[in-house]
RNA sequence: GGCACCAUAGCCAAGUGGUAAGGCAGAGGCCUGCAAAGCCUUCACCCCCAGUCCGAGUCUGGGUGGUGCCUCCA
């Protein structure tokens, strides 16, 4: 039985789609950057959850929105728009930019193995199913019209707060916001902006040329797209407050009901201890973790082996912590593989199994099913664990079936460095040890480790 | 200031109230001419205090410490 933690109810719950498709809303990345391995996290919890319910059976409708217009620098719907704003620091459009950076997020999910849900959709390509979902906030009572928008009146949603369960009256007492004179409360929020004559993006509305709020587009897209009560949505911790309140806010207004059933939401990733974020300018992409000799995979081996709640300290010693691990774990899995002639009884085979669906089930332990695959992997080699591994695999995605022996590949040296190594191994064929050990020596103070078996020599870089 | 979460070995990290998974690092051993790699073995009584219970890392209360949110952020 699959149990879900709930943000909304603070406890775990057993999992019961409405439907026989489970649908799924997962708030996707605002393409104006580079996604950093945090933001990377998200979607890797994202990819855990989605594979679970395939693993337990589910088929899935899964959406992702892809945000190219309408997030402000500021959440007092103020600030400039964060797709103008690097449009105009790279002087290139808009468009251009919301294509390169979804070009680039969609490289980086796929290498970390997370798989694309069914429907990516761009906001911008839905710029009128959201006007006509603000028009019917409107005609409802909920929205009214300043100078600058059309706004969310949340003294009409008297449950505002219930997701992060925090006390407005208090959070705006003791917080700095600027308050926008013709909002009616402070935590009123943008549904429709209008523009500037200089803002690139806009679009015709029925409040003249403008576009749209940021929170609009995930209401309106999981409404079209999955209905008007969706099993889960997933996203950041840093959602909850804001973003995610506001869109309760807009969806149960619009449906008089419940829209979501359980509300998941990965923790953040912090660095050396502290938060991550791009503005302290302590982020990194996976294009970076490339360059410094980690694989993407031994990112998202880091990555399952903190539960999805918990917060997740990245440290490079960390890193080189999980890639080792990584290795290791596909090395011994090949071990498995090609002991073809060995079983392993059933009844263990089985114990391994329940283990691991146990884990999996209790709200997507993926640490504690891992610890059961390094049990197994642990066993007598045999073929059994190797086909149980894979299966396995379904929900961790580490491409174990690539599981090949350890080597690396033979590295290019110069000349001078390939006579030193040869000179050294028939000085070890004559068992002229003495002379052996010095260029070994001298083949490390140039950055090479020699390696040596039965039958030759391998060179490595330090 | 308000709210929330967390506190397990050198590091990372699981843990339905019954005497602490797993990984990395370390130590010892096997292998090796010596190493490296690999393999085997080994390594904690769970922040502090009080309480509930036959029994608590696991529940309750208090304390201390850390992190996050309330302001853009996954």
């Amino acid at each position: 039985m699959l149990k879900l933690y709930n943000t909304l109810s603070r406890e775990k719950e057993e999992f019961k789609p409405v439907g026989k498709t489970v649908t799924m809303y997962s708030c996707g990345p605002t393409v104006y950057s580079y996604a950093h391995i945090g933001n990377l996290r998200t979607y890797v919890f994202m990819d855990e959850v989605r594979r679970v319910l395939r693993y337990d059976g589910y088929k899935i409708k899964g959406v992702m929105n892809i945000t190219d217009v309408g997030h402000l620098l500021s959440d007092g719907d103020d600030g400039e728009d964060k797709m103008e704003k690097a449009s105009r620091e790279q002087k290139k459009t808009p468009w251009e930019i919301a294509e390169y950076y979804t070009g680039v997020f969609m490289k980086d999910i796929a290498l970390l193995n997370i798989g694309k849900p069914e429907i990516i959709a761009k906001a911008t390509d839905h710029i009128q199913d959201m006007i006509e979902y603000v028009e019917k906030l409107v005609e409802k009572g909920y929205g009214y019209e300043t100078s600058d928008g059309i706004y969310f009146d949340i003294s009409k949603f008297p449950e505002y707060g219930k997701l992060s369960r925090l006390n407005l009256e208090d959070q705006i007492a003791g917080a700095r916001v600027e308050v926008n004179g013709e909002k009616r409360h402070p935590a009123d929020f943008a549904l429709w902006k209008k523009a500037a004559p200089e803002h690139i993006m806009q679009w015709k509305s029925p409040w003249g040329m403008g576009f749209p709020g940021w929170h609009i587009e995930c209401s309106t897209m999981s409404r079209k797209y999955l209905g008007s009560l969706i099993d889960i949505h997933t996203g950041g911790v840093d959602h909850i407050p804001v973003h995610h309140e506001n869109e309760i806010a807009q969806s149960e207004a619009l449906e008089g009901h419940k829209t979501v059933n359980t509300w998941m939401h990965g923790e953040f990733m912090l660095v050396d201890g502290g938060k991550m974020s791009k503005s302290l300018g302590n982020t990194y992409t996976l294009a970076q973790l490339e360059e410094k000799g980690f694989e993407p995979l031994s990112y998202r081996y880091f990555c399952l082996n903190t539960h999805y709640r918990k917060k997740l300290n990245f440290t490079f010693e960390g890193l080189e912590a999980a890639q080792t691990a990584y290795r290791r774990l596909l090395a011994a899995l090949y071990e498995h593989k090609i002991a073809k002639d060995v079983k392993t009884a059933p009844e263990k085979l089985q114990e391994y199994k329940e283990a691991f669906q146990n884990a999996i089930d209790d709200d997507i332990n993926v640490p504690m099913a891992l610890g059961v695959l390094w049990t197994m992997v642990k066993q007598p080699y045999s073929h059994d664990i190797y086909d149980l591994a894979l299966d396995f695999d379904k929900v961790f995605g580490l491409s174990l079936d690539k599981a090949r022996p350890e080597e690396k590949p033979e590295i290019e040296v110069t000349d001078d460095i390939r006579a030193i190594a040869e000179e050294r191994w028939q000085a070890r064929k004559n068992k002229n040890w003495a002379e052996s050990d010095r260029l070994r020596d001298v083949l490390a103070e140039k950055g090479y480790a020699v390696l040596d078996s039965k039958d030759g020599y391998k060179l490595e870089k330090k």
